[in-house]
DNA sequence: GATGAATGAGACTTCATTCAT
DNA sequence: AATGAATGAAGTCTCATTCAT
């Protein structure tokens, strides 16, 4: 990606996070770098494909980020903990790209969408993996594991819309407080104690 | 209301809720009801102000709906559940209402948005109010009242952007799971054996 | 077809003749009626729709006119001259509209091009079956019934580019000398002697 | 002309040909030799400089070919029958070129206009030359020199538009047809026995 | 109340052309 | 010579809104 695509869509991910897709203009992605209205069209052919490669990217990014902190070999505790950190503090430290990419899916075109639906169920299944072992362990008590699952990922994905609030700003704060409702939620019967930040 | 009022603010409410406030046009929403694009504009006088009354209307009976679910005199541990099966219910029963209600926000004129924003206080303090009754009360033990308030409303409001799944169609099992969710995210000491119903 | 299009219909057979449709825009066609850019769009739901409903009229328009013209019960000689005049004097008095039709067809979707390439079909055939008439009741002596078909109708459509010139402003003096030349293409053995003049 | 300018002036006599003039862009044209947008521009200050650089070309090319066709010191009837031939075939086997130049004319600059509107009123004259020859040398028995001029013409002309079709796609067949429709529209008493092929 | 033509603004996009590389 | 990013203008079309009917 050259240069100038790069920050075209660091405008655009703003530009989009702040009025939605569909109120932004292209017009305003280019004023906003005081580039003229259409300096976007060598860099990406659409609108559309401007929101696909900040959906890729946004989408392969949250993934990597959780896959990341998913510590091979620990216990489902530890993991649940690391990577609900990381998912949560992902979407606080990147509340623009994730607003984006959380929100404004259904502007895709329908091959794209099929593409970035890949992409999500690929994060849901890493947390969904770590409660299943947690119940299968025993060291879970998971009431509904879809359900919860579903929640903890709400609770991520949901950190984009609001965040930063008066009373939470900081990532990590937040990402340890959700660490420690994730394991509530699961049931957990041991708490971790310590955990390796998962920066 | 008219009663032509209320047939344009039912079908601007599943416009909106598909296409998002800002990608809908007033055209859209006259289509859908065979009517012609002028034929909005005796009813409400511009199209954010139909955003404006389908969002008073759903934060008020949002708002009223938890409220209803706060039974006067129960334990936190019954008021909490009764009052999360109710949020989770209402997002689910009115997905598309609440959809537009939860994330169609930053289109309202700033005095409106306020107004809006209060209503949505209002609800927030509802659950803040329960899980601080149980803390001091010593049935909850709530690590962070304000993020746990946070992560039950999120939730309920995540719950619009993704309902119906799959595998969770049926808005009152969704309502209990999370309702359980919920006990176990404050650290409640006792659960409520039976509880009535919150429909 | 409202007032308002029929007007603009006729605003853009002159702008398409003028300055051909590609170049045209359809602010050029509103600016000639003093109306602003979008007042097309109520009437004609795309340029394109308007090329397709100006080439439907034309091209059924000229078919009508060559069909009036072919007498039946006349002799093939009668009948050629009768058509090929109505056939150059459409064209020359509808100049603008022959011009559209006949060079602008490129632009047509390609199912409107189908239909509108059916009613060139029929035109065509008029010509030619008058003149393989005329062949088989040896009133005719045509080389090739081919090429003579292809050439009277070029004659007739080579109109529309250039008529009028400085020496042919006249749409019947063109038609009648041009009927002249179509006899002799077919090697017609005996001239018609006078003709009911094909207005 | 260097070898690059050739191949873009190639290029664009094919794009303009299908696409017409105003509906071509120098972009269709660069791309076509897989070259950059701005490729055209050392060699061709504008698109309309390749097209008149264009017209120019194909109108004295033309020119040239009936000129060459008109052979001093034979009869008017060999010398129509010739240039006719020439003509037509000219049309024929430069289709593309010979579309661009003979409707992209409206195109031009006006000082470009006015050269290139030279050179088409000296082929006519070559026509019309003949054909009052054969008149005054009673060879030929003309109804309207001028008429039948612009008759002969057109149809030349005209095959740019249409050829090749089903049944015509051999420009020789296709001259020599019209060739004997020239000799018929002037009313040429005796008939060239054998020609020598203008090829 | 409803219609639908019309407006004025603005959206996305294309394009001829320029220019630094 | 060629590239390709960028510009400024313009093009097609949409849209919220108005207004005469």
């Amino acid at each position: 990606m050259s240069k100038a695509a790069a920050r075209i869509r660091t405008a655009a991910i703003s530009v989009f996070a702040v009025k939605g897709y569909a109120a932004a203009s292209t017009r305003d992605i280019a004023a906003s770098l005081s580039l003229s209205p259409g300096a976007v069209y060598p860099h990406y052919k659409s609108k559309e494909s401007l929101l696909f490669a900040i959906s890729l990217e946004g989408h392969t990014s949250a993934l990597a980020a959780v896959k990341q902190a998913d510590p091979a070999g620990e216990s489902p505790s530890v993991r649940l903990t690391s990577t609900v950190r990381a998912y949560v503090k992902w979407h606080a430290q990147n509340r623009d790209l994730a607003r984006v990419v959380q929100y404004e899916l259904r502007s895709l075109a329908p091959d794209h969408f099929e593409a970035i639906a890949a992409l999500r169920r690929s994060t849901s299944r890493v947390f969904e993996q770590i409660i299943t072992d947690g119940n299968t362990s025993n060291e879970f008590n998971t009431i509904d594991i879809g359900a919860t699952t579903l929640a903890i990922t709400s609770l991520g994905i949901d950190v984009s819309r609001w965040f930063p609030s008066q009373t939470y700003s900081d990532p990590d704060t937040l990402a340890h407080a959700y660490g420690e409702l994730s394991q509530r939620m699961v049931g957990a019967r041991r708490r971790p104690d310590s955990l390796p930040d998962p920066t």
